[in-house]
DNA sequence: GTCTATATCATGATAGAC
DNA sequence: GTCTATCATGATATAGAC
């Protein structure tokens, strides 16, 4: 079973594996990760990996499945609390933020890594459904004449690119605060250049 | 000689090796494109490449080095120019987008290549001197009272995080027009977050 | 289902002719 | 300085015992 459905219970081979590859892919990146190395890691065996999972590639790929769905999940609870784009995308920033702080190898990988290197059949991650759902929030905003008229992908780009490289910068150890203390300063900024 | 100096001569060996690794690195990555690749596609033999670079991590280097110093020599050029912070980071964007339409492979690899992977002694991409330029940009627009009092990261996250998620945009091919035309756009959203 | 041991292969790097 | 031919390393993936 090479896909990594929700409801796996935690402490399975299966979720030592990929949390392993999370860790490892951080640390070293993928391609300097060999698979004893995973298995090292994870207390599994080489041949246990292989047989979960077709091959390493295909543990990277549940890795980035689950990564994204987690987020989806995250943007559709969102979404029902707040109705207002202000609201919405406000939280989705905080959300962001907390992300980073609480689960950096997880926020690393998402943003950081180059799946295409290794994952050539993904879309990559800013067509992926977590970004859709981004661009539709903005949309939605427009429509309810809280957010200018303009194109949907600049709209989006600016609302949350200052998050997104405030991310990185954090995640790269420039910035030294969390984010969280910056989220009123990001959201003023990013806020005022498309609010209506 | 593993450095590039800014004066080797076009067509020499050095240029066709760097050159062929930026086309390649690009297309498949780093990890995927071996010193046989190169050889090939720079038309000179695997020899060689040993003989002017210590190994592929040097040649990944000078690429890299090259790349942020023509990066520096813009942003020099743009600070001769313009002296207000409104009209210099402007002209940062627009060259920035000018830059993505006119050398897509150079642009990819300084912005979205993960350089930690495979050079880990340079410093990321975001506490490079270029990122520092910026930064010092943005820091005089306060001075001069433009741009609204802040924390310096924050602000330049702001002013170009947008134009950097377009920019990553049209590399993945999620947008269908060229950056340029939507500068105009990007950079309103831009300014009135940050502008006092 | 899980493990150890190993076959196979590709790569980075070198040696040595010219 | 440039080339071809080769080596040594370390990876992926598999085979087969338990």
């Amino acid at each position: 079973m090479a896909r990594t459905p929700a409801n796996v219970q935690p402490g399975q081979i299966n979720e030592r594996i990929i949390a392993a590859a999370l860790q490892l892919f951080r640390q070293r990146g993928y391609f300097s990760t060999s698979v004893p190395d995973m298995a090292r890691t994870a207390q599994v065996s080489v041949g246990s990996i292989y047989h979960h999972f077709k091959d390493k590639e295909d543990v990277a790929r549940a890795l980035y499945l689950g990564l994204t769905e987690r987020l989806q999940d995250a943007l559709a609870d969102i979404a029902r609390k707040h109705v207002p784009a202000h609201d919405r995308c406000r939280a989705v920033m905080a959300m962001l933020f907390e992300l980073t702080e609480s689960d950096r190898d997880a926020m690393d990988f998402m943003l950081y890594a180059k799946h295409r290197d290794f994952l050539p059949s993904e879309r990559p991650i800013c067509s992926s459904r977590p970004f859709e759902t981004m661009r539709a929030f903005v949309e939605a905003g427009m429509e309810r004449g809280e957010i200018r008229r303009m194109d949907v992908m600049v709209a989006t780009s600016c609302l949350f690119g200052g998050a997104i490289r405030l991310i990185t910068a954090r995640l790269d150890g420039v910035l030294a605060e969390p984010l969280p203390d910056r989220l009123d300063a990001v959201w003023e900024c990013a806020w005022r250049g498309v609010a209506a």
